[in-house]
RNA sequence: GGUCCGUUCGUCUAGGGGUUAGGACGCAAGAUUUUCAUUCUUGUAACACGAGUUCGAUUCUCGUACGGACUACCA
């Protein structure tokens, strides 16, 4: 069957999107717009318990800071709206009684105690307790009781739920688009709640209804729903939607890069990476969580790390646009294991970005760092500093801070490149440099290195001579790039200053 | 425990019945250099195990082990 591809990214706002729910929206974003599809935007915020204030906001933006647009949804609208889940209420009870009606559905009345009591029974016999075909005939429902007994116990309020009824000893071989068929025998699996006792429906029956009244045509979400394949899938059956069913994608999880188990958002502050993409503070505990973005990733580089982990092109190519992920992007080529988040090549690929950035672009950048230091410096100098910098950096923040030399005269000297480049002669051959570089009239890097290298050239002595107390005296430290690019910006009465002060210190 | 999914260098991965099993990150060495980096070159390192099918299996099948997810009136 064709049909228009509409694909959604559905969290729940109870928290921080994390690594994980940003690949999940990456995904279906890249697959909506291969097939020149809609990518939707629904809040399933079905648990009023666990709501988040601001995280809904937080999920919006980082989007918008991914550069994903969304074609429809929450914070855009759209025909099939809301797309907030708590804005659909009223819709889906009736969904819940047409399967009650139909047979496929009952009232449950257990309470949570018995419930509890019952699992508690279970787990003394080293059992666990399911809510089935077998155990549903000792429990208090709409299958045990009369319709009079049913009616009444509505009738007077009380609680109830409704579970949908799990049909005995099915074999379903269920399709999934990246890891092909799937089995599953229906008597090992429960009979879940749909609609809860406060009126709500569980994220199954919210999910079910929305995909179908959305026209979603493709569902891509994390393994962890792969289990609940079967129940959805039976859902569809049941409303007798299943000649427009989605086809289905569960993608691989983003696991811890050391240790076991899936990657959680402790990692991030422990191990000195973020898990989040951009700062969020916990509004009730007050922890604050790194993000991508203030620790100085470009969004382009974030997203381009992210798709790579569990999907390649099948080519050696590893640095792509959106665009040219968009192009490319297949789910057959999504990997079925697990992926290890490595934070080192996620600096990598921002180091790679970096490059590519202009430097104009990275000198606006730049200067917001010296602008809270209270530092104004020339635009067309900042320029040239990133130009030098840059390839030696992975974030601005660095090339900030290699660049410090620039804004502040050295306070004092690398004790191990004075014991290594300072010798008894230093001082005079010091005096002399600046007396080479006083008579360089226009002072650019080509001409003060002409100049040096001739006045190197006519004394019998190496380069490194040189060069090496020259460096100290000007950055007070043995590293940095080629020290006429260095002088060229600083300009020659800085450069004398510094070499003045230098001679006057280290004697 | 039960169900389901998975398993190629340390990590991300390509490949696929006959290959010197390819790339990237990391790491190491060399070259370049006034330093530190960058860059370039080279190197390091993998088909979880056991059966079966086959002339031949890392590739297909089955088991085992290991890893992961799920097992709520959470999503």
């Amino acid at each position: 069957m064709d049909r228009k591809v509409r694909v959604r990214f559905a969290p729940s706002p109870t928290g921080a999107l994390h690594l994980g729910g940003v690949r999940t929206a990456l995904f279906n974003y890249l697959f909506a717009r291969h097939h020149g599809g809609d990518f939707l935007l629904r809040i399933e915020d079905t648990d009023q318990t666990r709501y988040v204030p601001g995280a809904e906001e937080y999920i919006i933006e980082s989007l918008k800071w991914c550069g994903l647009t969304v074609d429809e949804g929450v914070g855009v609208g759209g025909e099939y709206g809301p797309y907030r889940q708590s804005e659909r209420k009223p819709l889906y009870k009736q969904y819940a009684l047409q399967l009650v009606e139909s047979g496929n559905a009952y009232y449950s009345f257990d309470s949570a105690e018995e419930l509890n009591a019952q699992r508690a029974a279970c787990e003394a016999k080293g059992e666990t307790f399911m809510y089935n075909a077998i155990s549903r005939k000792n429990m208090k429902n709409s299958l045990t009781m009369s319709a009079e007994e049913v009616k009444t116990l509505l009738d007077s309020g009380a609680n109830y739920v409704i579970r949908f009824k799990m049909p005995e000893n099915e074999d379903l071989y269920l399709q999934d688009i990246i890891r092909g068929e799937v089995h599953f025998n229906t008597s090992l699996l429960d009979d879940k709640v749909l609609f809860k006792a406060d009126g709500m429906p569980t994220y199954h029956l919210a999910n079910i209804v929305d995909d179908h009244l959305m026209k979603i045509s493709h569902v891509i979400r994390g393994e962890e729903w792969l289990p609940s394949l079967p129940l959805h899938v039976l859902l569809y059956r049941a409303f007798g939607w299943e000649d427009t069913m989605p086809e289905f994608a569960h993608l691989p999880l983003i696991l811890k890069p050391v240790g076991n188990g899936k990657l959680s958002k402790r990692d991030g502050n422990k191990m000195g990476f973020p898990v989040f993409p951009m700062e969020f503070t916990d509004p009730e505990t007050g922890e604050k969580w790194h993000g991508y973005k203030e620790d100085g990733y470009l969004p382009e580089a974030f997203i381009n790390m992210l798709a790579l982990l569990g999907w390649n092109p099948g080519t050696e190519q590893e640095i792509f646009t959106l665009q040219e992920l968009c192009d490319q992007f297949s789910l057959e080529r999504v990997n079925k294991s697990g992926a290890r988040f490595n934070p080192d090549k996620a600096k990598w690929f921002n180091h790679k970005y970096l490059v590519q950035k202009s430097d104009a672009e990275l000198a606006v950048q730049l200067n917001e760092f010296l602008i809270k230091d209270g530092i104004s410096y020339d635009m067309a100098k900042l320029e040239k500093i990133c130009r030098l910098l840059k390839e030696r950096a992975n974030f601005v923040a660095d090339i900030y801070n290699s660049s410090q030399y620039f804004y502040h005269a050295p306070q004092s000297y690398d004790e191990k490149g004075v014991k290594k480049s300072w010798k008894e002669e230093t001082p005079v051959l010091m005096q002399e440099l600046i007396e080479v570089l006083e008579k360089v009239v226009d002072f650019t890097s080509p001409n003060t290195e002409e100049a040096v290298k001739e006045w190197v050239a006519g004394k019998e002595i190496g380069f490194g001579k040189i060069m090496n107390p020259f460096r100290l005296a000007i950055i007070g430290s043995a590293d940095g790039p080629h020290m006429f690019d260095i002088i060229e910006i600083l300009g020659k009465e800085e450069t004398l200053t510094r070499l003045h002060r230098i001679i006057s210190i280290l004697k």
